[in-house]
DNA sequence: TCAGGATTTTGACATATGTCAAGAGGGTCG
DNA sequence: CGACCCTCTTGACATATGTCAAAATCCTGA
């Protein structure tokens, strides 16, 4: 039950895709609260939003270094963020070269507004 | 900038309507970014979303005791987080009686879905 | 006015989070 | 191979967060 969460939010692998209802079609199972909260908590923070959303709107996908110059931080604080992305399914990366390029997964980010939007068509 | 915020969110006024353009439109500017990441941070609790979908799919407002007793936590942790959300534009509170009723800002959680979803159609 | 129930606020505590510096891997190119 | 660049991990630190008990408010009804 969820009052019995005393202490920390388990560490889950998030990065499936979400599936679960709209969360006013029916009361949210404790399980799927856990999951939508650990993947909002993902996107909760002003620098990730940042990040994602020069990942949207770039043409390309961006390496780490791009990133950190983009929002100026230490190219170590954007690797966590960009961490905590990929562990929410938000983006995906990949090495090419000596850089590591980083996507938005569309999907992801639709299916949460989906869950949170109760009139969206798709 | 973004990366000069070396330590608190600073606590903002975010009751008001979301208003900023689907991230994936136009980059996001930092004030966008902050806001947003606040409402999201409202939303991104397990203990929240299921307060919220227990709102949203009920029949009527629920008043504080009832939510404690269905998230089974004590009513000033609840009252906590019920004031998060109201803090978030995410519900309103009316005194009805003896008790506290709430209920949701359907448009304040509608927009934030658009906000997330670029293909969402309102 | 006063007793009692509902709600919120305050204080305390354990845990999580965001940040950077320093170090460890991994890849590229002389 | 060796120097160097990009990235990620670790350690440390300050701050935020979620929880409850206890105290303070607010409201109703006798």
């Amino acid at each position: 039950m969820i009052g019995t969460m005393p202490k920390a939010l388990p560490v889950l692998d998030v990065s499936a895709p979400i599936c679960c209802a709209p969360m006013a079609s029916v009361p949210i199972s404790d399980d799927d609260a856990l999951h939508l909260a650990l993947r909002l908590k993902a996107l909760a923070d002003p620098v990730r939003l940042k990040l994602m959303s020069i990942l949207l709107t770039g043409d390309d996908a961006a390496c780490t270094c791009d990133l950190a110059a983009a929002v100026d931080l230490s190219e170590s604080t954007v690797s966590h963020h960009l961490g905590k992305l990929r562990n929410a399914g938000m983006i995906a990366s990949e090495r090419r070269g000596m850089n590591v390029y980083h996507r938005v997964h569309h999907d992801a980010l639709a299916a949460l507004g989906a869950v949170l939007n109760p009139g969206c068509c798709r």
